[in-house]
DNA sequence: ACTTGACATCGTAGCAGTTCCTATGTAGTA
DNA sequence: TACTACATAGGAACTGCTACGATGTCAAGT
């Protein structure tokens, strides 16, 4: 293999886009990251170091990166949109006391492709993308005193 | 058992809360449709019928009904709530099309259940809640030339 | 290296969904 | 029937996201 550094360089191009100090940064931010950031935190994140930056930009940025399939979308309670550079199948936990977003880990990957074969085998539909979260408190919020209630919705 | 009328205002008093016409309205709405409507759809569907309806009012109701557990909110790419009075296991399939929610049929609470467990197992988490969506076109936004991509993310 | 055009960025204005505020109204209890 | 805590209506304010137009810049081709 070659240089390690770059390798943002690189997938832009692969993915048609222009390079752009902008784009680089913001593709490495996510590429180095687990926080799953929203637009508002990839701002705040780079803004000191590129003090010309718009937040703007990081939209239109999130965007085609994610239209070129290098970042996912994912969608939670909170209605804001947060981003995520792992585009392999994997579950999100997201913590109602503090808003933190995590990857659970473990190889749960062959239970999600199961449950998206048979969801597609069970509807009409042409599937494009799966998303399953998991929402409750961190080991964080949870040793807070937050109210132990029993499980809920599914 | 005993009437199936006034349904609605028993899990309104069970749930501690005070009957009103417009929760009435909303709960039964919410009870009787399949199409997880947004807190606008409620609104308009029942401005018609209830010309004194304030959207204000159906969001602190739809809010009421979900923190006592009746109701769950759901979360999807477009950052709009939608309700559901199902709280049982199931999945949802949303169409990048036209935007419509769908349950998916067939009976997938067995592998919901198991994804939970294996997830609760894996982390050190507090978990209340589980959401699975699945993103694509339905039947009717198939067939009106929709683009043939494959497959994506999960 | 220079030119040049298509593409990217920036700042701002606009928009839609949600929440906040407060005066008025009403359900449920005694 | 009277009372009080809770619910409603209306509108203002807030937030995250998108649209728009002027300016800037990447990179292909000379
Ligand atoms: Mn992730
Ligand atoms: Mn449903
Ligand atoms: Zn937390
Ligand atoms: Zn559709």
């Amino acid at each position: 293999m070659k240089r390690a550094a770059g390798a943002e360089h690189e997938i832009l191009r692969s993915a048609g886009l222009r390079v752009t100090p902008q784009r680089v940064a913001i593709l490495k931010l996510l590429r180095g990251t687990r926080a799953h950031p929203s637009p508002e935190m990839v701002y705040r994140e780079l803004k000191p170091a590129y003090p010309g930056l718009s937040l703007n930009t990081v939209y239109q940025t999130l965007h085609a990166l994610e239209k070129a399939g290098v970042l996912r979308r994912i969608s939670m309670e909170e209605n804001v949109y947060r981003f995520d550079a792992n585009v392999a199948p994997h579950v999100h936990l997201v913590c109602r006391g503090c808003g933190r977003v995590d990857d659970c880990n473990g190889d749960l990957e062959p239970l999600l492709e199961h449950l998206g074969r048979e969801v597609a085998a069970r509807c009409a539909w042409d599937i494009r993308a799966q998303d399953s979260c998991f929402y409750g408190y961190c080991p964080g919020c949870r040793s807070e005193g937050k109210p132990p209630k029993p499980r809920e919705e599914v």
